[in-house]
DNA sequence: CAGTGGTCTAGACCACAGC
DNA sequence: CTGTGGTCTAGACCACTGG
């Protein structure tokens, strides 16, 4: 069963179509999370090209956390685990170092005209309506973190029709699963401000605290989020990895 | 010419093997920084595998940041450019958001004791013994960070014969330059402190500061330096990818 | 044992740089 | 035009998994 991908004319190498390819199978969930993908062969005869090849599409999205090989067993749907995003993402810790896991409250939800300066961090044109939604996340009951987010509201209007109370502690497995949208990587830019007041934040009169702006990329690289986090300074713990 | 590589008798695949060969090249400088290295033609005919197992093995030097290469015109030795390693390290801005380059000045260098504490860090034994630098930045002749970094000795020894002038804005060319130690990675955790004093940093008397600790990683994942990077809050603003 | 991914080869053809 | 890296193929053999 050959499918002759050459017809979509694109000039993008084969093994990239067939990442595409591959991408839009996984979005589809054509084969179940944890379970398998069809044999490197099998995979090769279905879209006529070599095993290389495929190897080739494959392993870019191993890259990406989409998929995951293991030898003698077969390759793998790795749909990302939302677990390690959390440490990945959020990474305020406690003084101890220890990693936090916080609760996730929305707290205002809605649909907002467009914005001119939000839409330019999003890369959009000035007048895109948005979603916007207001945060806190919680530790023993007192807010931790308040957050503002910002969403184009193409791709996640579905959002709007939920009621906050069905919303996660994690945002990024409901972007996926009400929205179809993977966030992949993302941008954080830190800043301190000596004297803030927040409407959730406990933070005394105007207390020092730490913004994080986030930049949060799509699949394709496209921006599909932009968040600021606004925490105590005192209670901040902030970790990275430079590659 | 075929060098056997075999001979290694390690149970690394061979384009891992040929990785290594051409890391200790480049660390040689056999190939001028900014030239290009033999095809990889003369590559496989030189280690004696196939084109497809160069490709391999200079694509992994690709990924790492230490080759480059350019279709129809070979590859080039791309060393790691450290101007972009210092927005990669130093990723302190200014308000508006536009980096900051400062200048370095070691004010301290000394042959230290080994610190139980410090050889934790740089996962070596309690007594190794270290070298330790007191480091300022400065912009405009006015101290914005101040720095303790700890080295392990023994790859860093002839830091110790260098007269403090002779160090640059930059330490990691240092490093590769006179130890032959080429930093790959780093892992920081930031923290803020609301009352701190420095011998440098002119704070006031304890004011509020950004705290930066660095473990910084070698081509092969071992950890060669770690450092405490001091700043003033309020001239504090960190960005960073999360991949 | 059969089936999977991992490595490696030899060779074809293409796209691009530069003379 | 030649030489470079980029793509793609077909097939061999190895290493690992699991029945």
């Amino acid at each position: 069963m050959e499918l002759h991908i050459s017809q979509m004319a694109e000039k993008l190498p084969r093994y990239e179509q067939i990442r595409h390819l591959l991408q839009q199978e996984l979005a589809k969930q054509s084969w179940p999370v944890g379970g398998t993908l069809p044999s490197e062969q099998i995979l090769a005869e279905t879209y006529g090209v070599s095993i290389g090849t495929i190897r080739k599409a494959v392993d870019l999205l191993v890259r990406d956390g989409l998929l995951e090989k293991v030898q003698g067993k077969g390759t793998f749907v790795k749909y990302p685990d939302f677990t390690s995003s959390l440490t990945r993402f959020f990474r305020h810790r406690n003084k101890a170092g220890q990693a936090i896991i916080p609760t996730g409250r929305v707290e205002k939800l809605a649909a907002v005209d467009g914005n001119g300066e939000i839409n330019a961090f999003l890369g959009r044109a000035e007048h895109e309506p948005l979603i916007y939604i207001e945060r806190t996340r919680r530790l023993d009951g007192s807010v931790i973190v308040s957050e503002k987010i910002w969403l184009p509201r193409e791709p996640f209007a579905a959002l709007l029709e939920l009621k906050p109370a069905q919303f996660d502690d994690l945002l990024y497995p409901l972007y996926i699963k009400q929205c179809g949208q993977l966030i992949l990587s993302a941008r954080e830019q830190l800043t301190f401000l000596p004297r803030y007041t927040d409407d959730y934040l406990p933070i005394g009169d105007g207390g020092a605290a730490v913004k994080i702006r986030r930049l949060a990329y799509g699949i394709n690289g496209e921006i599909l989020e932009y968040r600021e986090s606004y925490g105590k300074a005192v209670d901040f713990c902030y970790e990275t990895v430079i590659a």
